[in-house]
DNA sequence: TCGTTATATTAGAATACTACGATATAAGAA
DNA sequence: TTCTTATATCGTAGTATTCTAATATAACGA
């Protein structure tokens, strides 16, 4: 009855990950980690300018990324520079998107 | 300006994966998936009964997974089963639960 | 201090997701 | 055919996400 793992209680077990994945399966969110894999860290108007979204909409989704403990933060002056936190984020964009390294395609 | 390859019209680009990850991105469906990369094969009524769920939740997130590509299914009868489709799922699910190889942990 | 720039937060409407009972379909047995 | 089992779909209430303008905050310079 249970060899396929998958007791009630169990169900707890898959809450994290399935936050952390919730947290990057958003086109603008996939697209912000994937530029900070290549830019290694950024601002949020830099962002925004390349987006060409409005500032509150790409502020959003940073501060979802980064309740997810996808990105962490490094202010300098005005400025925040955004930075990936989570290695396991960088691999998992890397299936997605085959794994290229980083150049651009 | 677009070394951070956030140009406006790539976000496109990121729709399908984008879509993937939400398929996966909820406990259940996470659960579901883990099982099938052990079990390879199952049917409704036993997920529905090692989930404790009614079937028609658990139907409802396997049409999810299917319809997003992750699962696929094959009719045995009165019994439908259940494998996994898509091989990026195994290596994502690896990563977020720490790679061990598919026994009882 | 006041003004300016960079970023975060709030508010609220539109949209999407989730759970689950009720109902429908599909396949086999009698 | 009718009955039964297994699965899928529908209806819908409750909840969560998303977007964006408006507003707030934080840091710097004059």
């Amino acid at each position: 009855m249970t060899d396929f793992a998958f007791a009630d209680s169990d169900l707890q077990k898959f809450e994290e990950p399935a936050n952390l994945l919730k947290a990057l399966s958003h086109p603008i969110r996939l697209c912000i980690v994937r530029g900070l894999m290549r830019k290694k860290k950024c601002n949020v108007s830099y962002m925004q300018e390349c987006l060409d979204l409005p500032q509150s909409t790409v502020s959003q989704h940073l501060q979802k990324l980064r309740s997810a403990g996808i990105v962490t933060t490094e202010r300098s002056g005005l400025e925040v520079n955004y930075i990936l936190a989570d290695r396991r984020i960088e691999d998992i964009v890397n299936i997605l998107f085959g794994e290229e390294d980083c150049r651009d395609e």
